[in-house]
RNA sequence: GCGUGCGUAGCUCAGUUGGAUAGAGCGUCUGCCUCCGGAGCAGAAGGUCGUGGGUUCGAGUCCCGCCGCGCGCACCA
């Protein structure tokens, strides 16, 4: 049983004989101040309510009634409001690192998903340009969420909707038509709402259709360019399970049969020759045209279809990571599912938005690439620091934040930069067992005496190493990987701090032995918490 | 104006779903180490958590008002 467990459960069996409520949960944190001891609960103080007495003499009482030997407790003491702090034998701290070692890279992995099917949407781009850094930081998130959810028990599927109708895909095929009259030397204007980015140019030039086939054209733009974002996908190493084409919900009737059941659940109406969804009903501010009245549907009747599509496919849970710039589709789908009335809840589908990305260079902003013309794309970034730097700083920012991705500092090969910082602390890792092995030292883990592991800097290192599979649930429950990238970071900075000052060849034989599985433990979990992220961990850099 | 998100150290940001004296990196300052350079190590200073109320044993965190900034407000997506 690990220390954790031990202390909640002694905690638990004290809790009940002093007449607790059934279903209160101990809960066990880290002090914020290290002072404070390894672990605390403020389980007194939810109690004092219930058992009408105060939060400190119940505290007593449990202190008193712990059996710490069992639960491998050194100390306990009552402080502050009620809070009960545990100290634990160092040795009993140490022996997490041999646990670690045997879980391997599955350390850090849970169940609660039960194996419940769950669809991340994410990136979702048109197929109308290359993809930009807003779409950088979408497949990041989504990418790393869908991973965190792997780890935490989900059966995820990735998805990636295309938007291959409607009036965008309309000015991409004029955009493309223009360009291709320029080519035969006539005058030809991109139109009102067009791309002028250069590839609409290498598009055209690629063409060898019938020149007044606008249907052609646009089968052609829309291929070219998903090849070119498949592109841009690999660069940066993501996969998708399914590619939804907006189209095949027209094409399957699925726009009609949305349209159709809307109309009969009787939250439609007529107005001003078009269609319209009393999305107020759902807390929207005012209602929703659905169909325009040239006869046309606006974007979010498929986009609901769409979701009917993920809900009948088994999908309970979905999740979509968006820009928040499109923040106000969110009330409108979901009013749209609601509508229809089959059991959808409420809250269907999940939301992760994400703010601005703005680039800089040299301290000043990058604002324009050459190929896409107003806007830099996620290649440019991958081009130039490489795909583990511009995940990591994808991540590094919570979504709600807007994020300014430093080139700079992403290329720079030192310390300062935090993806640098991190996989060097797992290569340094690395470094011991190779330097070992050169030296021809057994760096097997087997028969060590961790209770060795009595410095300062282990018995920390070792509390962030046991920490891990908590970060990892929270940040998967949380949606959030922006936590596991800070607590990479502290990690790194443990590990780093433990490598500096205590070396592990060269030791006697039983400090070396426990040592090298310390290392390798701090190795497992970097190693797990940056493949989590998506990011590769180098044995040597 | 309405909706939405943000506002934490000089700068860039964390803050584990409401806990104890609010943290880290960079920068600054003081020592130490280094042939030089890059850098490394130990420590220090630095805060009215935008602001005013409220909720409770307890608020950076939850609720309301105000101020500032971003985004959205199309029969575009």
């Amino acid at each position: 049983m690990k220390p954790a467990d031990a202390i909640r459960a002694e905690l638990g069996r004290i809790a009940r004989d002093l007449g607790a409520p059934d279903g209160t949960d101990v809960i066990l944190e880290r002090p914020r101040d290290r002072a404070h001891g390894d672990w605390a609960t403020n389980v007194a103080m939810i109690l004092a309510r219930p058992l009408k007495q105060k939060p400190r003499d119940i505290a007593e009482k449990i202190r008193e009634q712990f059996r710490a030997e069992g639960a491998g407790v050194a100390s306990i003491d009552v402080a502050g409001p009620g809070f009960l702090n545990f100290r634990l034998r160092p040795e009993v701290i140490a022996s997490v690192a041999g646990d670690i070692i045997e879980a391997g890279e599955r350390y850090g992995r849970s169940d609660s998903g039960n194996g419940a099917k769950v669809n991340v949407e994410f990136v979702s781009a048109n197929p109308t340009g290359p993809l930009h850094v807003g779409h950088g930081r979408q497949a990041a998130l989504g990418d790393a969420i869908a991973t965190l959810l792997e780890h935490t028990g989900w059966d995820v599927s990735r998805e990636y909707y295309y938007n291959d109708a409607g009036a965008q895909i309309w000015n991409l095929m004029e955009s493309v038509e223009a360009r291709l009259k320029e080519a035969k030397g006539e005058t030809a204007p991109i139109p009102e709402g067009g791309y002028h980015g250069e590839y609409i140019r290498e598009i055209a030039a690629s063409y060898v259709g019938e020149i007044d086939s606008l249907p052609a054209i646009q089968a052609h733009a829309v291929s070219e360019l998903r090849r070119e974002q498949d592109l841009d996908l690999a660069a940066f190493g993501v996969k998708f399970d399914t590619y939804f084409l907006e189209s095949s919900l027209y094409d399957d009737l699925k726009v009609d049969m949305t349209v159709e059941a809307l109309t009969q659940s009787g939250k439609t109406y007529e107005h001003e020759g078009a269609l319209w969804l009393r999305t107020t009903d759902y807390g929207d501010d005012k209602d929703r045209v659905m169909r325009k009245n040239d006869g046309t549907f606006t974007y979010f009747v498929p986009d609901v279809a769409y979701h009917v599509t993920k809900w009948h496919r088994g999908f309970k849970r979905a999740i979509n990571v968006q820009g928040a710039d499109h923040h106000s589709t969110v009330t409108r789908v979901r009013a749209g599912l609601q509508a229809l009335d089959i059991d959808i809840p409420e809250g269907y589908p999940e939301y992760v938005l994400h703010q601005m990305v703005t680039v800089t260079r040299g301290g000043e902003e990058v604002k324009i690439s050459k190929r896409a013309g107003s806007y830099v794309t996620v290649r440019d970034l991958i081009d130039e620091v490489g795909r583990d730097a511009v995940r990591f700083f994808f991540l590094m920012r919570k979504g709600d934040s807007p994020l300014i991705f430093d080139v700079d500092l992403a290329r720079s090969q030192s310390e300062e930069n935090p993806v640098y910082y991190i996989q060097m602390a797992h290569a340094r890792m690395c470094g011991i067992f190779r330097v070992g092995a050169e030296q021809g030292i057994v760096t097997g883990t087997a028969h060590a005496d961790l209770s060795l592991l009595t410095e300062p800097e282990e018995q920390q290192l070792i509390k962030a190493l046991e920490d891990y599979p908590a970060e990892v649930a929270g940040s998967a429950a949380a949606l959030e990987p922006q936590r596991l990238a800070s607590y990479l970071l502290e990690t790194a900075r443990l590990a780093h701090l433990w490598y500096h000052k205590h070396h592990v060849l060269g030791q006697e034989p039983p400090l070396m032995r426990a040592r090298l599985v310390l290392a390798r433990a701090a190795q497992i979990v970097i190693a797990n918490g940056l493949s989590a992220l998506g990011i590769t961990a180098p044995e040597r850099m």
